[in-house]
DNA sequence: TGTAGGTATATCGTATACGATCTGGCCATC
DNA sequence: GATGGCCAGATCGTATACGATATACCTACA
């Protein structure tokens, strides 16, 4: 995977078209429940179908695509029990890995998560919510690169891909962005200043907060 | 993926080729860092590159390979710190879902994890180690494929996969097998028991023996 | 009129072929 | 004698081409 880790295989036409099929995805640009035509996005990139199928079996790989033997790909549906589950998941691996990365952070990582946390402000502020979601999940893993715990980093960089597409669901109501701004500066002074303690409930109120927030949205999206 | 999970794709060759390749480096037989040659491999298995390729990607994802663009794909190399993390995202998510589990199986699933339970006490006893990772790997599934959580089922039945190549390397030592065999055995009764408190207690202490097993052999091997 | 079987078409999965990229060694230069 | 650039070989990544598979429609028949 590399959602945003992505240092190798950038070199690669495969990789290119991976993180902008990823970003379809996540945009909702390509809805749930799509087809995704090996042909069709062929010929629309220029390349051939090789690199778009090397593509689309890494989402595959990353929960965002789903493969039906010789009958093509799909945009993966949601559901509401896909994102308990991505929830779930998060709040028993975030919080402890926050604690970690606060205890382990360098100067330029303590404001790389500065930056990250400003940068995702800044968005918000200015309404460019397409934006947001990379800029959340950038903000997440920034408290969390610093433990040096890479695959405890990729499943989380993977859960919160996963997330940003429910989590977009739910963006719009007025109170939800200025809440989990206030919760993002508190997380980041608590890690700053490495309150471990206060920092895990931080993590795990702040998961729970926005899952609450979804769980509401789908309820009144989805009878 | 789907290391054990494999209900679609087993009808192409790139699929075929993924669960041989893996279990070929599950088992050892690829060895840690080594190369991965595209043609030699194709040649070897009667196919051309594309399929080769598709399933060594598929197992990057996995976290079994690690690929260089333009130099090529290598087993992933083992070592302690990854060692580490496997088994610390385990136990945040193991027991857990291990204790749904219990909660949710119907009669089926019991039975399927009774026999997966004495399938591994068997291979064991007759000294099949070759089988025993899978079998063992099976049976921990079988106890958390009940709480019907996809998501998690696969996030940890890659964990369990990663961990395999760890664990080989200590199920030499005598009396390793028979505490396990002990563990497993508690396990499965509190399991089918639905004892909740005491399921994620003995389940949180297997998956620590196993890991503390696994420090002292990698202390042991390694200087 | 409803259902089973066969055929056409679209799409997939893989083989073949070829240009692109990297590595290692040789030679020129400092 | 060490350093830096060039060349050859091997390997990779992708385009093209083709056989294989599934779906949908259409026909024949109960």
């Amino acid at each position: 995977m590399e959602p945003a880790l992505a240092k190798p295989l950038v070199r690669t036409m495969s990789a290119q078209l991976t993180a902008l099929v990823r970003a379809r995805i996540v945009s909702g640009a390509y809805a749930p429940g799509s087809a995704l035509l090996q042909d069709a996005l062929a010929a629309e990139f220029g390349v051939s179908k090789i690199p778009v199928r090397e593509a689309l079996l890494q989402l595959r790989g990353e929960g965002l695509v789903e493969v039906f033997a010789h009958r093509g790909f799909q945009v993966r549906a949601l559901s509401g029990a896909e994102a308990q589950e991505i929830f779930r998941l998060r709040l028993a691996l975030e919080p402890g890995a926050i604690a970690h990365g606060a205890a382990l952070a360098d100067e330029a990582e303590r404001s790389a998560a500065e930056a990250a946390c400003r940068e995702l402000r800044e968005a918000l502020a200015a309404g460019r919510l397409e934006e947001a979601g990379d800029l959340n999940r950038a903000f997440h893993l920034s408290l969390v690169l610093p433990a040096r715990q890479p695959l405890t980093a990729e499943v989380l960089d993977r859960l919160l891909t996963l997330a940003q597409r429910y989590v977009r669901l739910h963006l719009q109501p007025r109170g939800r962005a200025s809440r989990a701004g206030r919760e993002h500066e508190a997380l980041l002074a608590a890690w700053l200043r490495g309150e471990s303690h206060r920092l895990t409930e931080l993590a795990r109120a702040h998961i729970e907060s926005t899952h609450a927030d979804l769980a509401r949205a789908l309820a009144l999206a989805a009878p």
